[in-house]
DNA sequence: CCGCCTCGAGGTCA
DNA sequence: CTCGAGGCGG
């Protein structure tokens, strides 16, 4: 058995029996229309299942018997999305989404009077409460999945994804595109999340506290035998990268076309001639949101045309041609336990609420922010207080007001300190700051923490395994007195504390070790310099190329980078002149943190510098003002024409006259694919 | 901020 | 086997 050759016969009876249970799969998950019985289905099943056993070279990823899970990874791999995931700008009320449709308008120049004529088309479909995923096809099957993650990178669930029923396997249809990534999100429809409980209840297993989370947790298992097991779904709502497919018009013939390839898309997806119809949309999805099946969060409106979407473009992380219209954050009651001030890395105090524990918004609600000392006089809130709670933007539990007529006559007052609770140095408030600080620095024991874990974590030098608690612990033994310390741990020492022995220990060791090469963006964040959060961080080091330069630069030149102004100038010029900081940068490198030279490159410029490149037709994977942003950010001039002077011609879908002119002068051209290889390559 | 998963530590029991 | 830390995602 197994060592035999099927028969043609055979080969043949596999394949049909794989399409024949791909096409009904589909028919009854991605269109709700099945045309078999569940039994039948499974006969059918049960048959492939046979015939691979008994020869395993008729095995393929694309079968419906993979769905049943493989064997437990080891761990997720890492992804690289090639395109970036983003997300999407908020509107919390009916004039902020009429404020986006003017912008729109004002953008793509239509004027305000043709508001209600029809001008700007929205496709709109309901934001569903899960996870976001990206799924790539090359020829047509499944090839790889994988989680957000930052957006950038994400992790490799692509077995567990595999055991989703709507997910498809190979795509069926025509013009399937060699290459297409396509992202939606995956979630846990309420009838099948309530049936998982029900049944986990009854065997007396855990139980989910909410379908996303269970969702989540189900995407994360190593073992996709567990995944295969809950009731997911995946809903498409966008295109990624794709390759040998020239997009339709608008979003909308994209998802129909998604559709007809074996996707599931929203039932509810529709068009709105204008934004009134916008408004009008969100009202009716509202009412019906509680017969769903499904939680959704709001509504997503994106400019219908793709071509007025590439002239609007990108808004640091977010597209500038979509909007998700949020649903009412849900608010309950409870009570203020009390208030606990806490300090923050820049020796912000903050107050934090202890609430009695109250269910909201999908999870179990015990501490807020307050944020600062006016917060609390604007809510006037009081200690035993009975105030509202609610999670703001998805996700921070927020205090909305006080009941005051249920104050109890055992309120009490908040009191602010006045001195550090952490190392008793008096606290002092900048003017026009609302923050009260702890002007102490690193002295204050707090402050010291903060910086440390700040330096570790995941989106500075990314210390995987030196968290809150170890920091706390390894500062208090006295292991650790300010950054360039962690560098000097030793496995002995650690393995020392509770806690911690030898395997952890030489693990953290060795991530320590590991987050010495890393880069300039990361290491700048990572110094927690006032103001310079990842963004800025990055723009800086584009700007400046190295640490030195940057050190060097004056309040002029800081300035002139993008999102820096006289504020930020400040705090950066107040940095590198301070001598702690310059000493604590001297001796990280001296423990060997390094970066790749970047700095090798400011003399001589960027990479591109001297280049002229000629973008030329379109891109399907990034648009041409991204595209051209890009080069021009690595040094190059983007010119509009070609000629012998210029160094590469782009060619993207339908090029023209101008690939014919570079063939003509012998000008190398590249296509889009080898063009983002490139890019990603040396940026 | 919270819920979920995974993993290591350290206990109990064989 | 239980506990708790850490990573992840929204």
């Amino acid at each position: 058995m197994g060592h035999t050759s099927p028969s043609a016969e055979l080969i043949n009876q596999a394949t049909e029996l794989r399409d024949l249970l791909n096409q009904h799969n589909q028919r009854y998950y991605v269109h709700d229309d099945p045309v078999i019985s569940d039994s039948e289905y499974d006969q059918l099943l049960r048959r492939l299942q046979d015939l691979e056993e008994q020869y395993p070279q008729l095995l393929s990823p694309d079968s419906p018997t993979q769905r049943v899970g493989a064997a437990p990874l080891p761990a997720f791999k890492q992804v690289r999305h090639e395109l970036p995931m983003l997300s999407l700008n908020n509107a919390f009320d009916d004039t902020e989404l009429e404020e986006f449709d003017r912008r729109m308008r004002e953008r793509l120049k239509l004027g305000a009077e043709e508001k209600h004529q029809s001008t700007l088309e929205y496709a709109c479909e309901p934001k569903l409460d899960g996870l976001a995923v990206s799924l790539l096809y090359r020829d047509g099957v499944f090839e790889r999945g994988a989680t957000r993650g930052d957006g950038e990178t994400g992790e490799d669930i692509t077995l567990n994804l595999r055991t989703i029923a709507s997910v498809p396997l190979c795509l069926s249809g025509d013009n399937i595109p060699p290459l297409l990534e396509v992202r939606g999100e995956v979630y846990m429809p309420l009838a099948g999340f309530k049936a998982f409980n029900a049944r986990a209840e009854a065997a007396d297993e855990k139980v989910f506290i909410n379908p996303r989370n269970a969702a989540a947790g189900s995407l994360r298992q190593l073992d996709s035998k567990i995944t295969a097991a809950r009731p997911l779904e995946l809903c498409v709502y966008s295109v990624g990268i794709s390759e040998g497919w020239t997009l339709p018009a608008t979003h909308v013939e994209i998802l129909n076309q998604l559709n007809q390839w074996g996707f599931l898309i929203s039932p509810l997806l529709d068009t709105a001639a204008n934004i009134d119809a916008c408004v009008a949309y969100y009202q009716k999805a509202k009412e019906l949101r509680a017969t769903l099946n499904y939680d959704i969060d709001g509504i997503v409106f994106k400019v219908n045309r793709l071509d007025h979407q590439r002239q609007l473009g990108f808004v640091a992380r977010a597209p500038r041609w979509a909007i998700a219209r949020k649903f009412p954050a849900e608010e309950a009651t409870t009570q203020l336990l009390d208030v606990e001030f806490q300090v923050g890395r820049t020796g912000a105090i903050t107050p934090v609420a202890r609430l009695d524990p109250v269910f909201v918004g999908g999870v179990t609600v015990s501490n807020a922010t307050l944020h600062n000392r006016d917060e609390i006089a604007r809510l006037g809130v009081k200690i035993g207080d009975t105030v509202v709670v609610r999670r703001a933007g998805d996700v921070i539990p927020q205090v909305a007001r006080v009941l005051l007529e249920d104050r109890p006559s055992t309120a009490r007052a908040i009191v602010f300190p006045e001195h550090c609770p952490a190392c008793e140095s008096a606290l002092s408030r900048i003017e026009g700051e609302a923050a009260v600080r702890c002007t102490a620095g690193l002295i204050c024991p707090a402050q010291r923490k903060q910086a440390i874990k700040h330096f570790a974590s995941r989106d500075a030098l990314d210390i995987e395994g030196l968290g809150d608690k170890l920091v706390d612990q390894l500062v208090d033994a006295g292991c650790i007195h300010s950054l360039p310390d962690i560098y000097h741990l030793k496995v002995a020492e650690l393995a020392a504390l509770e806690r911690l022995a030898e395997k952890s220990a030489s693990n953290l060791v060795a991530a320590i070790e590991a987050s010495k090469q890393t880069t300039l963006p990361r290491f700048l964040y990572a110094l927690g310099i006032r103001e310079v959060g990842k963004a800025t961080a990055r723009s800086l080091a584009q700007h400046f190329g190295s640490l030195e330069n940057l050190q060097e630069a004056d309040e002029d030149s800081l300035k002139s980078v993008a999102d820096v102004g006289p504020i930020v100038a400040g705090f950066v010029r107040q940095f590198f002149t301070n001598t702690d900081t310059l000493k604590v940068i001297g001796d990280l490198r001296d423990a060997g943190v390094q970066w790749p030279d970047i700095e090798v490159l400011e003399q001589a410029a960027l990479p591109l510098s001297g280049e002229t490149w000629v973008l030329t037709g379109s891109l399907n994977t990034m648009m041409r003002s991204d595209a051209k942003a890009r080069l021009e950010a690595l040094g190059a001039k983007v010119a509009g024409s070609v000629s012998a002077n210029t160094t590469r011609v782009v060619a993207g879908d339908k090029a023209g006259s101008k690939l014919a002119k570079a063939e003509a002068l012998n000008v190398p051209t590249i296509n889009e694919t080898e063009f983002v290889e490139y890019l990603t390559s040396i940026e």
